[in-house]
DNA sequence: CCCTAATTCAGACTTATTCTCAATAAGGCT
DNA sequence: AGCCTTATTGAGAATAAGTCTGAATTAGGG
C-alpha cells in the first residue's frame, strides 16, 4: 500500500497488516507467504535505532521457533528493499544491515572509519533534498540516506595501528 | 596535508605532490612507497564522475604498464579512504568504487533500486549538514555521502520481473 | 478442489575482500 | 654510502556475504 502526502512524492506507509502487505504484494504479481509476513513482523516490532543483518534475522528467527532459511531471509530483504518496506545500509561492517522504512523513524548515520563506532542522526532537510532530486530526475524515490565518514574522538587521540 | 578553511572544519587538500602525500603519510609513521605515488596519480587524474573498483584499477594499472598486485590495491585504497583522501562509494554494484575526494568535486548519487542506474548530482546543503553533525560530536568529518535509493523512469514503466 | 506459477529450502557455488608469510625496500641513523 | 629496523609488497590461500540451482512445496485464481 502507498500513500502520497501534499508534497506529492511518494512513501510506503508506516505499518503493514497482513492484508496491507498482501495488497502491495499482489500489485506486482507476488505471493504473501508465512516467511514473508514473519519477516516483515520482526522489523515492525523492532525497537527504534536497530538494525539487523540476514545472519542476525536468521538467529533471532530461529531464537523465535522459526525455521526459515537463509536463501529465503537474503530474497526477502532484498525484495522489500526494493519495495521500498525496509531501508538497506551500508554501514562500517562488511555485511548489509536492514531495517524499517519509516518516515517517522528516518535517520541517518555518521560512521568511525576506525572503529566503526556509529552514531544514527536525524535531520529534517535530507528528505527534501531527495525528494526535489528525485522528482527532477523523474525517479520514484524509496529512501534516502546520508552518510558520514568520520573519524571518532577516541581514535582521533589514540595512535594509528599500522593498516 | 591538511586545510581548514574559515568554517573550522577540515578536509583534504584539492592536490597531493610527491611531497605533500609523503609529508601526510609520515605524520602517521607511514611510508611513500611507488605504489602508492601511482595509485593517486591515477585518481587524481580521473575525468570527474568516474569512479574506479579494485579491479578497474588493476585493470587500468596493468594497461598502463604497472604491475601492482591486486592485494596492493585492495590495502591502498582502504587506507586512502581512511586517510580522507579517496571516496568509498557503495554504489549499486556489488564491490565498491573509490574516486578523489575533492571538495570541488564533491557530488552524490540517486540509484535506480531495479536496474542500477546511476545520476550524480551536486547539492551544496549536504556538506554542510555533514560538517555541522560531525563537529556538534567531536569527530573529525572526512566525507558525507548522501544516497538516495528510487526507481527511475523507465523501470516504472516496465513489468516487474519475479524476483 | 485443481492447476499453474511463485516460493521455499538445502546446499553448491561465486567472488569480493582479507589474511598469511616470506621477500623486499623506505627511510632514519651513523 | 651503508646499516638496520620495520613497513610494505606480492602470490596465493582463506574467508564469508550473497547468489544460484533444482526439486519439493504452496499460494491463490478459477
Ligand atoms: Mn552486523
Ligand atoms: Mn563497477
Ligand atoms: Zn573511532
Ligand atoms: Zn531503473
Amino acid at each position: 500500500m502507498i500513500v502520497s502526502d501534499d508534497k506529492n512524492w511518494v512513501m510506503s506507509m508506516s505499518f503493514y497488516t497482513e492484508d496491507s502487505l498482501k495488497a502491495e504484494l499482489h500489485e506486482r504479481g507476488w505471493r504473501l507467504t508465512p516467511q514473508r509476513e514473519i519477516i516483515l513482523d520482526i522489523f515492525q516490532n523492532l525497537a527504534a535505532g536497530k538494525h539487523l543483518s540476514a545472519e542476525d534475522l536468521y538467529e533471532l528467527l530461529k531464537s523465535e521457533g522459526h525455521d526459515i532459511s537463509l536463501s529465503t531471509i537474503y530474497r526477502t530483504v532484498k525484495l522489500m528493499a526494493r519495495m521500498g518496506i525496509l531501508r538497506e545500509l551500508e554501514l562500517a561492517e562488511d555485511h548489509k544491515h536492514y531495517e524499517i522504512n519509516q518516515p517517522y523513524h528516518h535517520h541517518h548515520h555518521l560512521i568511525c572509519v576506525r572503529c566503526n563506532q556509529t552514531i544514527e542522526f536525524k535531520n529534517e532537510s535530507v528528505l527534501k533534498i531527495g525528494d526535489k532530486t528525485s522528482k527532477k530526475e523523474g525517479y520514484h524515490l524509496l529512501d534516502c540516506q546520508l552518510t558520514i565518514h568520520a573519524v571518532c574522538p577516541s581514535c582521533q587521540r589514540s595512535i594509528l595501528p599500522v593498516s
